[in-house]
RNA sequence: GCCCCCAUGGACUAGCGGUUAGGUCACCACCCUUUCAAGGUGGUAGCACGAGUUCGACUCUCGUUGGGGGCACCA
């Protein structure tokens, strides 16, 4: 039975680095039918910030990353942890160490000054058991554990077998002076009561492994099976952070990214098929999902690539749905939303341009607004210019012809459009151009005639007269 | 400083001893077109280096170089 976690720390936000890890979990479990777990690693309370389980849980129900069973708080499960603290205590597998974070940091200074590597002196190693049980009851005190001193092996799936040595490793603590576990023992812990079948987490925590397989061995427990995935990278190759891009999903969401084209977007670093395929629906990333497939080098995430892919999510996406989405991104710009139907069309017309859900507003609102705003470039460019007087010729003339148009419709407009520039010989685009800036402020936009119809014969043609007075003055 | 991991175009990657080194993003050109997009077609660009193994290495081994991660009473 595969059982895997997702095990955050909740100190503020979902990164998408994490968003990551959690994806490959969901996928490897769904693939096998096996279960998705959550753990919430909040044994630092030094960094608790409140909030952040619930925005973590309202980020992942928001990405669809469904998961079974309760999740597990690590910080009500105290007593847990140190019922198999005591076990090692009483296996002389750990011991009892009275030195100060003081002492400890002056000697870590020291022995970097001294380019030695810093580890703990084991200077409370030395203590007899009855020093230490007197101690114990006058100060504070953290537990380490006893590292051996010969060679760790163990078998990573995507990185196949990696050794350490043990005389490397220093004695981790493993209990805080808090009561607290330190993740490595809450960590070996839990992933064993919750019957964790593979641990699949980011590469920072291989060089910890080694520590986390001692554990489970003093503990006489088999451990589960490690995938250490790639890292995320900054453009600079640096592990992705939030000093150079933007790392919390939530900055995504509210961008206006859909989670289908991130989680596919995300999926993409550090897997891939054997076609290398790009798109894929939610059920064929389970389908297709292993951790075989998985690369071993850190990738960069690339912002410009997601940005396309969510492109392409939009495009393909029912102008119903579509709608639905943008609403809350519409209502912010403060439009109106009180008309779908209408949002809907307005929205159907723009849709090949749309790339984030926050590009709507403006892709629409001169739909949707009175007075529209005239695009100082544009004005200038193709109302302005010399030959003025004929651009207000022109646009008095459509006017003119739009107001005798009975039934104003797309093709109707058209027809009369084109008519006019035939029997006065000018160039279509010498009228598109101007009606399209004088009706929607700028030069780019939907095709003119549907635009048209869907703003009605009386804005147009208000908007053209306006123009004329405005922005042409004759 | 020590330990560990990694190495195909600018980015993500396919490749698992014999390929004109494939796909996607980005970029460039052309086509389509009333604009902007979207779409279509084509193009520029890559196996870090050095030894070995082999009839033959992008692919296997070793080394070099480069990059990254870790070395907390943080996770």
């Amino acid at each position: 039975m595969v059982r895997v976690r997702f095990a955050p720390s909740p100190t503020g936000f979902l990164h998408i680095g994490g968003l990551r890890t959690a994806l490959y979990n969901y996928l490897f479990a769904r693939h096998n039918n096996g279960k998705f777990l959550i753990r919430i690693e909040d044994t630092d309370r030094t960094r608790m910030v409140s909030g952040a389980i619930e925005k973590l849980f309202e980020i992942l129900k928001w990405c669809g990353l469904n998961y079974d069973e309760e999740p597990v708080i690590q910080s009500a499960r105290l007593e847990i942890y140190k019922k198999y603290v005591n076990e090692l205590l009483e296996k002389d597998l750990a011991y009892r160490c009275f030195c100060t974070s003081e002492r400890l940091e002056e000697m870590r200074k020291l022995q970097i000054a001294k380019k030695q590597p810093p580890k703990y002196d084991g200077l409370c190693l030395k203590l007899s058991k009855d020093d230490s049980e007197k101690l114990s009851k006058e100060k504070p005190y953290t537990i380490r554990m006893k590292m051996p001193q010969d060679e760790i092996k163990f078998n990573d799936i995507i990185r196949g077998e990696i050794k350490f040595h043990g005389s490397l490793i220093d004695d981790q603590i493993i209990l805080k002076s808090d009561g607290y576990p330190t993740y490595h023992l809450a960590n070996v812990v839990d992933d064993h009561l919750m019957e964790i079948s593979h641990v699949i987490r980011g590469e920072e925590w291989l060089s910890s492994t080694p520590k986390h397989i001692i554990l489970y061995k003093y503990l006489g427990w088999t451990p589960p099976q490690f995938a250490h995935l790639p890292l995320l990278l900054n453009p600079d190759k640096s592990k992705l952070s939030k000093r150079q891009s933007d790392v919390a999903v939530e900055d995504y969401r509210d961008k206006g990214y859909l989670p289908e084209a991130l989680l596919n977007y995300v999926a993409l670093l550090g897997w891939s098929t054997e076609d290398s395929q790009q798109i894929f629906e939610s059920s064929e990333l389970i389908e297709k999902f292993t951790l075989e497939r998985c690369g071993k080098s850190g990738a960069i995430f690339d912002a410009q690539k997601l940005l396309w892919l969510n492109g392409e999510y939009i495009r393909k996406m029912p102008v119903e749905e579509l709608t639905k989405r943008s609403l809350p991104f519409i209502e912010k710009a403060g439009l109106p939303i009180n008309n779908f139907d209408y949002l809907k069309k307005c929205i159907s017309l723009e849709q090949d341009k749309i790339k984030l859900l926050s590009d709507v507003p403006h892709l629409i609102d001169f739909f949707l607004k009175n007075d529209i705003i005239y695009d100082e470039k544009a004005s200038n460019k193709v109302l302005k210019k010399d030959g003025a007087n004929e651009v207000g010729k022109i646009l008095t003339d459509v006017a003119d012809i739009y107001s005798k148009i009975e039934n104003f419709t797309a093709k109707e407009i058209e027809m009369e459009t084109r008519k006019y520039a035939e029997v006065n010989s000018l160039k279509t685009s010498q009228i598109f151009h101007p009606v399209r800036v004088a009706v929607s402020g700028r030069t780019e936009g939907p095709s003119l005639f549907e635009m048209l119809e869907l703003i009605s014969k009386e804005k147009v043609i208000r908007r053209i007269k306006d123009t004329i007075h405005k922005n042409i003055g004759t």
